[in-house]
RNA sequence: UGACCUAUGGUGUAAUGGUAGCACAACAGAUUUUGGUUCUGUUUGUAUAGGUUCGAAUCCUGUUAGGUCAA
């Protein structure tokens, strides 16, 4: 089979190609520049060109064609504009969940079936299984092995018909094992460090990259004290355990500024500038439209714990045909809203004009924007945008 | 402008004559293909001028600033 493997210049791509060559299969490599903006860039390591070299190196041992392609017209359009929107909006999006879904897997992998190739190949930890006796084919997208390094929830809104054209050669394996492969081939990314921040971006300080579209406003920073929640009535359907708190300007004192509500996150502790108190403050909420920041005192702050989350019927998403809850219905699976998270226990409710996911346990910082996504043991079945 | 109280890092506070410590913040590193979280580490202080004492954040006096009561 003639494949295109996205090679990074890391070393998950490198040992990807290298399974797919050992394996007889016709590999080329082609290496995406997506962004060659440095601003708001962190320790100015602009190291695309790096990269690039390295992955040309890595082709030219492994004896593969190397290919350049620029994308970056396209990532800016489809995820930078994105955040920036999102941002915005006062939500927090997920960047890279809509890099593979609009570049890597749509993009990219178009761009790879014109050059003649019949997959394309990425060194993401996850897995694609053929489910059996299907017509249609039909794909199911499993978690990677590596318990620590599982990326299919970055994969949660891929199509069957992106699943359908591409292959993670290293879903099976343990990073370790994965470099060991690397050293064993002599592949020049053995070493080379695991990549951090927003993929082909990389590290940025986001109040610094926010600062090109959105303008900085200073505003009240807020505290709500836990007696806010005291005589809120609870209820127990599944809209009200998954009702967003609600808060006001004056359900609390204003003890700071901000500069800009946008650059915040719930659950973020860092930047509130805010001391002299016996346990850190946490931001609760923002609310961009006033510019004003609810923050609370402590880990275990009732506003920083939700029973459960809605998500809006048009942002579901279902991976594999067949499994999609009918309206009325309800299921219980295991659910992360962020990367590396634990799986957590969870009743999923499917109602009219949305999904609602009560959680056993409650959660840490449930934030608009971000993609809870709904696993089957190892199976990823579907995910969201996180509407409140 | 009478009396009393207070003054310790950026903030909130410990140290009752004997090495100025803690928390939060800030900064840095680690972890992490999102934001964030978490972990580790670092920096920064006795309002000011004098006095007593071997030794003063601590006791005494003046100054300055803030507060409380009386008016």
């Amino acid at each position: 089979m003639k494949i295109a493997v996205g090679l990074s210049g890391g070393v998950d791509s490198s040992v990807a190609a290298l399974l797919l060559k050992r394996q007889g299969h016709e590999v080329v490599a082609l290496f995406m520049q997506n962004w060659h903006d440095t601003a708001g860039t962190l320790h100015g390591d602009c190291g695309w060109e790096d990269d690039k070299t390295i992955a040309e190196l890595v082709a030219k041992k492994l004896d593969i064609p190397f290919h350049f392609i620029d994308l970056s017209r396209e990532y800016r359009q489809r995820v930078v504009d994105y955040m920036f929107a999102e941002y915005g909006r006062g939500r927090t999006p997920n960047p890279d969940v809509l890099c593979n879904r609009e570049i890597k897997f749509d993009v990219f992998l178009k761009t790879a079936l014109n050059l003649g190739v019949e997959a394309v190949a990425t060194g993401h930890y996850a897995r694609i299984a053929p489910v059996a006796d299907s017509m249609p084919p039909a794909y199911a997208l499993l978690a990677g092995i590596d318990p620590n390094k599982d990326q299919s929830y970055f994969l949660c809104q891929l199509s069957q018909a992106q699943l359908g054209k591409s292959l993670f050669p290293i879903g099976h394996l343990l990073k370790p094992e994965v470099r060991r492969l690397a050293a064993e081939a002599d592949l020049p990314t053995a070493g080379k460090k695991d990549s951090q921040g927003i993929c082909f971006v990389g590290k940025i300080d986001l109040p610094v990259f926010l600062q090109q579209k959105l303008t900085a406003r200073t505003g009240a920073i807020i505290e709500i004290t836990p007696d806010f929640y005291e005589n809120k009535p609870a209820g127990n359907s599944p809209e009200e355990l998954c009702a967003p708190y609600s808060y006001y300007p004056h359900a609390g004192k204003k003890i700071g500024e901000h500069n800009g509500a946008h650059c915040y996150t719930i659950g973020q502790r860092k930047g509130l500038g805010i001391g002299g108190r016996m346990e850190s403050l946490f931001v609760l909420a923002t609310d961009v439209e006033k510019n004003i920041l609810y923050a609370g005192e402590g880990q275990n702050h009732p506003g920083l714990l939700r029973k459960g989350l809605r998500i809006a019927a048009a942002d579901l998403h279902w991976i594999r045909p067949g499994t999609e809850m009918a309206i009325g219905t309800s299921r219980r699976y295991l659910v992360r809203i962020r990367y590396r998270q634990p799986l957590q226990a969870a009743t999923l409710y499917r109602r009219p004009g949305a999904m609602y996911i009560v959680f056993d346990e409650r959660q840490r910082g449930i934030t608009p924007g971000q993609f809870a996504a709904w696993y089957d043991g190892e199976e990823l079945l579907g995910s969201g945008v996180i509407e409140n």
